[in-house]
Order: structure tokens, then C-alpha cells, then sequence
DNA sequence: ATCATATCGAAAACGATTTTCAATAGCTTT
DNA sequence: AAAGCTATTGAAAATCGTTTTCGATATGAT
């Protein structure tokens, strides 16, 4: 015989999924199946870091998960409010959104235009500087931006400028 | 009698215009009516020094100039790739311009999330951070935007969180 | 003038996202 | 466990900024 379980958690995260339960309970929001799926997508780091809706899609539909993108869009929009994920724009007109796990220091990204690759890196003065002419200005900031558009070694070798 | 003038340079800066014309010729384009009146718009300072395309047919439409979205976009387009204009994404989903005036320094943008006061700061350590940071993974750096979001003075003011 | 073609405006198309609305699901209360 | 309240869902339509299509027009070269 096994251990009993909760009927709701399938997975070996039972204290995760209860904490997310919790955040949003806290707000009078639910914790829904649909909810759940996505933050399982965000927590399997073999699907990605910066996921986009149409990843997000794309990942629930191969599973065989059927899920609206209303759905995904309002999903996130909570997730991010709650500061469970993090939005960023890293191509124009397209939102991406990453785990924000709170030991992890903010980042910022380095896109290659041609084939899409994002690298991250880390960089402090970053966020001081920020701070600071934030503070100059009188300004109380509320997040900051810094991506970096290029070519991977790769695409620079395909490419015929 | 007035000294003769040329049928197309009605204001003050007919070198300006000539200097446009050439740059467009250069590659088998024109300066027609609209993108002069585009241009205007850019270089009258008391217009704005960020305008999105929805601001330029704004300011025509308000002097009477009849043009369509169409063309506003073309020349926008047009006008950066000939480095002409420089664009930047102040607000997620929306482009803006801004007259790329070669003695002026690269710069990065504040945004006010509420009521979209846009101020500009210089700093130098960003493009070294940029071009360092492209460098360690073979990236070649094309360009990087760095943008601050957060409240300005009066809508922290008049806000209540 | 004539010709080739760059450009125009209007309207339709676009892609990502948001909203509407009736049906459903998740908690709380009995 | 049943009932009730309301958050949530999916499908479809709407939105927003931008881009494309296409026939008509303007520009510059011959």
C-alpha cells in the first residue's frame, strides 16, 4: 500500500501546488486545473525558460490538454501580479514570461534577432543604475528592461551582410 | 520683387530638405509632400521629441494635412533605415520615433506607467555593459534599449496604492 | 511629352492580446 | 451532501497597433 494522498495532487510538488493554492486563495482566486497545468509547464525546466502564450499552448495541446488562450492570457496576467512569473518583451510586440523564482537575481537578455536564441546574463549595475536615476528624477521604479539585440556566432555565419 | 525660390522649399530650411532628398535619392526613393511634412513634424521641436505614428497624424491632421496611416508607417520605416529616425518601444505594443540627431549621445528612456512621461538619461556604462556582454557570447551587439518603468512624482502623488 | 516605377490612400489583413457572454466549476454555507 | 454564490472557463467577437494589397496618382528620367 502506498501513502494516502491528496486526491488533487498527482505529481511530487504537493507542497508547491499548495502554496500556489494559497496565493491566490489569499486573493479570493482559485486555484483551477488549468491554473495548475500552466504553473506545471513553468516548473519543468526541460519546456523552456521564457515562455510565451502560443508556447504555453502549444506545450498543454501536445500533452493532449485542451485550453483556451483566454484562459493562458488571464492565467498569466495573475501568475505575474501574484509575482509567481515575470513578464518581459523580448521581441517587439510578443511577451514572454519566466519563472520568477525568488533566490534567482534579476537578469536581463540577449536576443539574436534571426534565430530568436536568448541568452541571459547577470549584471548588478544594472539595477543601480536604475536606482539611481530613478531616484534623480524622483521617479519610484517599478522594474527595468535591458535587452540586448543581435547575431548568435551562428546566424552571423549563415548570413550574408 | 522677392528673390525667385524653388517651387518645393516653402520654409526655412532648404538645405535641410535638399539634404533629405539626397539621402532618399540615394536609394532610388522620393521626398514627396507627406515625408517632408513627416519630417517637419520631427524637426519642430515643440512637437515632441517621442512620437508614435498615431502623434504624427495627429499634428498633420491638425494643420490640415490629409494622410493616411499607410504612409505615415512607410516613411517611419523608411526614415529609420536610413538612420534618419531612431525607434524605440516606450510602451510594450507601441513604437516610437525619435529624431536620430548624429551629435547626440545614445540614450535611455524613464517611463511613467500612469500618465507616460517619458524623460531621457545618458550613461555611458550601458553600451560598454552591452558590448561586453555580447562579446563573452560571440553576439554582435546591432542595438540594446534600456528602459526604466515606475511612477513619476506628480502620479505618485495622486495615486493611491 | 512619355514612360517606368515609387508612392499614395482606402480597405482589408494581421498577430498578439483582450473582452464579452453564457455555461461550468470551485468554495462556502446550510 | 445539496444549494448558492461567484470565480472561471471556452468560443467568438473585438481591440490595438501595424502591415499589406491594390488600383489610382505622382515623381523623375528618357
Amino acid at each position: 500500500m502506498y501513502s494516502h494522498q491528496s486526491p488533487s495532487s498527482s505529481h511530487d510538488q504537493p507542497d508547491q501546488s499548495d502554496q500556489f493554492k494559497l496565493l491566490l486563495n489569499q486573493e479570493g482566486l482559485r486555484l483551477t486545473n488549468q491554473r495548475q497545468k500552466i504553473l506545471e509547464i513553468f516548473m519543468d525546466r526541460t519546456k523552456g525558460y521564457h515562455l510565451s502564450a502560443e508556447d504555453i499552448y502549444q506545450h498543454l495541446s501536445s500533452q493532449g490538454e485542451r485550453i483556451s488562450f483566454s484562459t493562458i492570457y488571464r492565467a498569466l496576467h495573475i501568475l505575474v501580479s501574484l509575482g509567481v512569473l515575470r513578464e518581459i518583451e523580448l521581441i517587439e510586440h510578443k511577451k514572454y514570461y519566466e519563472f520568477n523564482h525568488p533566490n534567482i537575481a534579476p537578469h536581463h537578455h540577449l536576443v539574436c534577432i534571426q534565430c530568436g536564441e536568448v541568452t541571459e546574463f547577470e549584471e548588478d549595475s544594472i539595477l543601480e543604475i536604475s536606482h539611481r536615476e530613478a531616484k534623480n528624477r524622483n521617479f519610484s521604479m517599478l522594474s527595468c528592461q535591458f535587452t540586448i539585440y543581435g547575431l548568435c556566432s551562428q546566424c552571423q555565419a549563415s548570413d550574408i551582410w
